[in-house]
DNA sequence: GTCTATAACCTGATAGAC
DNA sequence: GTCTATCAGGTTATAGAC
């Protein structure tokens, strides 16, 4: 029961924010009434708290076993990025935006979740074998949260601006997913502007 | 006074959104009480609509005078754009939250509200002038989706994430409009790799 | 564990006095 | 125009019966 609790609120929350998000609402998908909700997670915070970390989980650590992959081009390294959280992404469209919207809402939910994950050590893990391989000449020199905003800029905005995508930048027969095919190679050719050393 | 509610409206609007924005705490801002803002502005919706209006209108034209300026080289009307925006920003930082979080919420309120500004004229017509550009060959052939996805994303994302950038991505010494100064090069570059024909 | 009932509060909106 | 008073509806949260 309180699994069941648990995936169907981060549905709602996903869908709607903290904010727009009513225990009424969630009590009635799984079925049960709000008191009972209550039993399980005394308030509001405490549910979304435990549901935000899940999805914190879901998101982070993916890109940390990717990236450290010194032995692969950074172009092969950043299209299995690109892969990994399209397949996530595609699953969870308004992922970006509710990650950015409770982010912007309190970002202190965001560092006190990560630090209780126990992520910091993988990610400093990640940015230290990055920061090495630049060092080396193997990649260009940018500053970390130069990649970041790239990266994290490019993969987001189709599904930030999703409903403006739908309603505008797509042709008649189109469909999203085939649009984000053929953005990818996009993707990859500006990470590699940004990384890439010349041979 | 209506000027007044209407700016002091804007700010509070952009700060927390729509719906996290409370006629109670614009009317105190503004110093008179809940009746008197409903006496100007019949509803919340009616009030939300003045404010997005003028809100889009300091957004959205700002592009188009500058895209059209055949001769100038495609860096220098990146830059240009860029400039102009990281103005606004640095006054409204949270701007490009409340835009993607407002069209989130409700698509129509921009498509609407753009329609009846006038604005799709204007827009059709900076699309066409660098489509024929591209026809010409003197820019790359890229679908004009991705240029708007590569620029916005890379413009935004510093100020979409301006909490975690303060809190994780900034150097102790340094502060917000500084790093942006640093990140300039990058979009202008990331820009020019997108659409520059080698000559 | 799950329910009914209820408390305490905040919201947008309106009626009517001044 | 701006106020007080009030309404109807929504919210989170809890007490207590079963």
């Amino acid at each position: 029961m309180e699994n069941k609790i648990i995936n169907t609120a981060m549905t709602v929350f996903i869908e709607k924010g903290y904010a727009e998000t009513s225990m009424s609402e969630i009590a009635a998908r799984v079925g049960i009434n709000r008191p009972a909700l209550h039993y399980y997670f005394r308030t509001k915070d405490k549910m979304f708290e435990a549901v935000f970390g899940d999805i914190i989980l879901s998101i982070v650590p993916k890109i940390f076993d990717i990236l450290i992959q010194r032995d692969k081009k950074i172009g092969v390294r950043i299209e299995e990025i690109v892969d990994t959280y399209y397949t996530l992404l595609l699953e969870n469209p308004k992922l970006p935006m509710f990650i950015i919207r409770e982010i912007n809402r309190d970002v202190n939910l965001l560092i006190n979740t990560v630090t209780k994950l126990n992520l910091p050590n993988r990610f400093i893990e990640a940015l230290d074998s990055i920061q090495e391989e630049m060092n080396e000449g193997k990649l260009k020199n940018v500053p970390i949260r130069f990649v970041f905003y790239n990266l994290y800029g490019l993969l987001s905005m189709p599904f930030l601006s999703q409903d403006l995508t739908h309603r505008l930048l797509l042709q008649d027969n189109e469909n999203f997913e085939e649009m984000l095919e053929e953005w990818k190679p996009y993707i990859i050719s500006q990470m590699e502007n940004l990384l890439k050393v010349e041979e």
